[in-house]
DNA sequence: GGACAATTCCTGTTTGAACAGCTATCGTAT
DNA sequence: ATACGATAGCTGTTCAAACAGGAATTGTCC
């Protein structure tokens, strides 16, 4: 009999397959509970960083160095969540070049308002694995990345290790 | 002071993110590659699927299901394939509804002056994991992402091991 | 200070992703 | 046989992703 299931060329591809499924299944789950609000998961990542560093307002660029997933398009993307009213732009005075972002107060209010459900979808994607699986898969997949950051992403920074 | 790198609300959370973000840089060096071809990686797994089971058709319905991520617009998809000769859909006999697709031996031709590339993409990718942490993360990934699979998936099945 | 390259953002355009709705076909139960 | 629900895939449409090119601003080198 034939085996009935994929071969693989190599272990390197193998992993690179599962990985791509396993992202593809995961996401899957988180964008729709997005859905439900309008927005992307990407959408969602913008505001939290701003809203990380409120007041402080941010350049676009280190919006688009920070974000998980590359971002060709981020003027536009800003351009949405501005209508909508969760953060306002204003050109920098010292860089006439640059945008400055910062949250609004209706973009906080809808961020508090997707923190438990976030943190419960959070729960329902990985949540099954034991603390020491996520750790250990947290620690592959940076050690897998890292040779594909460029220098000086803040992804290359050590994992979380139990709090004291 | 205050810390420097992006704090995380639980393990779950920070191991989605770097799920996300390995994905996304190992993703892109993939494309790369497709895209001097002017093909996607969606697209390049259709062939392979086929040439797996040439010369026997394959029904529409299965490239779906086995397919690594979600195609909603799969008819487009083999639309395009097809208009460059790569495959060939013919109605099925037994049941008109059903769409028989099949590689054509230009579509072969592809996918050989592929393979190498292809081969050393994947190292590029992962190969600079040990051959163990490789099947370690394989192995996460699958637990990941298992319960998020739907019955019957052949994602389930077991990782490949060591062969004889 | 003027030329030139680099940076930042914006815009036009093309392509694909995603969803909903439709027709055709099949299986099944009556 | 007929009616019904389920399945397969095709089509229309909307929206976002992606790339390329352009305008404004800055920094640098001479």
């Amino acid at each position: 009999m034939m085996s009935r299931h994929r071969r693989y060329d190599s272990p390197a591809q193998e992993a690179y397959l599962a990985l791509w499924r396993c992202y593809d299944r995961v996401r899957a789950i988180e964008e729709e509970l997005f859905a439900e609000y309008g927005i992307s998961a990407q959408q969602y990542n913008v505001l939290r960083l701003l809203k990380a560093s409120h007041p402080q307002a941010v350049p676009t660029t280190v919006l688009v160095a920070q974000l998980v997933s590359r971002a060709p398009d981020m003027t536009r993307m800003l351009d949405k969540l501005a209508e909508r009213g969760w953060l306002e732009r204003e050109r920098s005075t010292a860089d006439r070049r640059t945008m400055m972002v910062n949250i609004t107060s209706a973009g906080q209010d809808l961020l508090k308002k997707l923190r438990d459900p976030v943190r419960q979808v959070n729960e329902t994607q990985l949540g099954h694995l034991s603390e020491t699986d996520l750790r250990q898969l947290t620690v592959l997949l940076k050690k897998a990345g890292a040779p594909h950051e460029p220098p000086g992403s803040h992804w290359l920074e050590p994992t979380d290790t139990k709090e004291s």
